[in-house]
DNA sequence: GCTGGTTACATTGTGTACAATGCAAAGGCT
DNA sequence: AGCCTTTGCATTGTACACAATGTAACCAGC
């Protein structure tokens, strides 16, 4: 484990020192980082001794960080017996998938009536940076970032409550598409995400709710939740 | 404060010591009981070293519980300057209810497809005993108790994300429910969730779902959003 | 040779001491 | 007299040490 995030700390200490996050913050997006892009495998043990050691840190920070992580479902936390990276099963992850198209549903509906100009601008810059990401190759940071745009779009709709649900709901599914996806090229395709900021900026509900379910639709494509991809390795 | 929280202390050694629970879910349930039943007022500060002079356990402990409760938005966690009892107000209020309308809806489609006899059962025995509590005149035990239901009902609906998302807006609502009920008297309407069931056990969706949206009216028509009852102390 | 219990180890759970931060009150300057 | 600065206190943030729990290996008995 430590060879997978090793690593980060160096670019923790030298590049993302801009964040004004505390240290369990930025524990947090490493372990998160690690899982999306693959570096933890889903079941891989988290020892809050090690990760201390890696980071730096005391156990206090590292506990923190898992409990943040479990609330989101990423890792899973058994008492006296500590964490593990989740792996949700096929079930599990339709079920949550049906959640998100729920609550992206809504949000796009908020987002039409409530997004403010400035506020589309930042997502239009989104899709833009999305886009470099995806054509340096970068698949955990492509993830992250369609991730994020969707976040934005939350925000946009204007409702926290909505935001902070969607949130979680992101983590699940970026752990979820990490671990499912089929033909591991397309993630979020940019052009999709283009479309539906379109139709926002219009004002136009119907369509854009359309373009959203259309986009969740390809998200669920590319999974391949039949059975076969196992990794139920409980 | 200290006069707020001591009761609970005993009950906790006296009563409730069935719960199977860890230190911290004790500590949780109780500031969270506390809230409900409005000993602690919003905005009151939560002192980790008092909290845990109450309930005889270390900080440690304290903080574990504060942070679940701050996941649950009913704390708000200050960096450096300590929680308080979250006052949403009433914007946040009819947000929060925008949302956990929506999840309700789902719930309640779900439930009519997958709710089985055993869970319909324990549905109507749970109505039951918020009957019994009514009759007692337990305010604070009332809402917690409609809450239950609710969450049982998630349970029926046999999706883990949306009965997790529940639980968080059942915190909140509960919350505001508190601040802002104007009658003080009927909160939700054991006879409205008595007919919920019945629609669900007929496995009606339409009637179940019409149902339940206007019993969520009628929650909220009992809610006076309209800025006067203040409380933004802060 | 396999199954059972027992012991030793590793890891998490908890309490406490110290450091850092924010807040408030007192004193000096304008 | 009012405002700013500074100092002291209270409270939270962090690290560490000890206790409790779970795990696994080893040995004995069947």
């Amino acid at each position: 484990m430590n060879e997978q995030l090793q690593p980060l700390k160096k670019q923790t200490r030298e590049g993302k020192s801009t964040r004004s996050g505390t240290q369990d913050d930025v524990v947090y997006a490493h372990i998160f980082d690690a899982i999306l892009e693959q570096r933890l495998a889903p079941g891989t043990k988290l020892s809050e001794e090690a990760l201390g050691e890696i980071f730096g840190v005391s156990r206090t920070i590292i506990r923190r960080a898992l409990s943040r992580l479990a609330h989101e479902g990423v890792v899973l936390l058994r008492p006296n017996r500590g964490a593990v990276v989740a792996s949700p099963g096929a079930e599990e992850a339709r079920q949550i998938f049906y959640v998100r198209r729920m609550i992206e549903r809504a949000i796009t509906e908020l987002a039409c009536k409530n997004a403010k100009p400035e506020q589309i601008a930042a997502l239009r810059q989104m899709v833009i940076d999305e886009r470099d990401c995806f054509a340096r190759g970068d698949r955990g940071m492509g993830i992250r970032l369609s991730g994020e745009f969707h976040l934005k779009l939350a925000e946009a709709a204007g409702n926290l409550t909505l935001l902070g649900f969607l949130r979680s709901l992101i983590s699940q599914t970026s752990l979820i598409i990490a671990l499912y996806e089929s033909n591991s090229r397309t993630h979020c395709s940019d052009a999709e995400h283009d479309q539906v900021i379109d139709a926002i900026e219009a004002g136009n509900v119907e369509v854009a709710v359309d373009l959203m379910m259309r986009h969740m639709d390809s998200v669920d494509a590319k999974l391949n939740l039949d059975g076969e991809t196992a990794s139920d390795d409980l």
